[in-house]
DNA sequence: GTCTATATCGGGATAGAC
DNA sequence: GTCTATCCCGATATAGAC
């Protein structure tokens, strides 16, 4: 892996795990192992540094929100998805800038984290449309509010579980969006 | 107004808009007006300003989810705090302590924090209990569960309204979770 | 209790050789 | 492209007078 490259990789670490203004240029080189007069050579300040590695934190989340339009029926993809294994303890990589005062004062720093969620949401908008429309939930359920409220429900998860350091508050809250989700079926659904 | 009470209040308000860590007893001073040598002699180290800052703002949270408790049906208790009129891009001065890398490393600082959450969840199990009971919402639902998700609903809301920069997230997500517990009214049930 | 002056350290960046 | 040396500033705190 060459020097930039590691770089971007380090900072992105530093940053799921301390968030931007809390991690320093000092800290990228020392666990990196790059020299200063290479890093200021491929990044001239630490807030270039700060959007190459949160444009990489905030891709990496993608894929897997794609599952929520792949193959199977709806319902299967929105469990699968809410339920996926997520280790609580440390948050959501791209969540977490939203408490950090220096990314959200910069508007280029603040614009991949707006544009991921945005893209996260509309994914499960269509997961949850199609689900209305196969008749696996209730068809007076709006798909864009509910699309926020599950995905709140694993953010908001994620502070819960910090809190308490302990998963449990995590993986109780998105059980009981799971729960609410199946008691919204159509009354009289077999399933 | 003492001079040290209106240090931990100014503190109390800087951490809310700036998180603990990126909160400098500079701004303290200079937003309150104390000097120099009377901060330090009031609270010895930045840490104990916050620790007593935090302290209020935790207990700043409980007076109104007491009213989870309050008399009233259960779901119309739940229904008025859950919706609650909240400033979704200012966030939660105790949720936002979370993802301060130097408040969750702290035990004497995360202490208030597991504390206010944990007494917050307790009132939403009573006042989920009591709605389970009275036959408001269905018996295969757990409150303790529910509790978590709900607590999450609004927790996420902040994270995605300020990614946002936009209230409506907050506001979809909340309403979008009470759209699920009414869904969860026992069939057959007149409300 | 409050003030001003001073000290120390790390964050963030620059300079210029190799 | 990478290295070492250096600079400046603000964060955090201490010293000691009033």
């Amino acid at each position: 892996m060459d020097s930039r490259e590691l770089l971007v990789e380090t900072m992105s670490d530093l940053m799921w795990e301390r968030g931007y203004a809390d991690t320093s240029p000092r800290e990228v080189r020392e666990r990196s192992g790059i020299g200063q007069g290479s890093m200021y050579h491929h990044f001239p300040s630490k807030r270039d540094l700060g959007v190459a590695a949160l444009e990489r934190n905030c891709a990496d989340l993608l894929p897997a929100a794609s599952e929520l339009e792949g193959p199977g029926d709806p319902l299967a993809r929105i469990e699968a998805y809410l339920m996926r294994p997520r280790d609580a303890l440390r948050g959501c990589k791209v969540g977490r800038m939203t408490q950090d005062p220096q990314v959200v004062a910069d508007p280029v720093l603040l614009a991949p984290v707006s544009a991921a969620f945005e893209q996260i949401h509309r994914s499960w908008v269509r997961a949850l449309t199609a689900a209305v429309e196969s008749g696996q939930l209730r068809a007076d359920l709006d798909p864009e509010r509910l699309a926020y409220t599950l995905m709140a429900s694993l953010q908001g998860g994620y502070v819960l579980a910090i809190a308490a350091q302990d998963p449990a508050p995590f993986e109780a809250a998105r059980a009981g969006a799971l729960d609410l989700l199946r008691a919204a079926a159509p009354a009289g659904a077999t399933r």
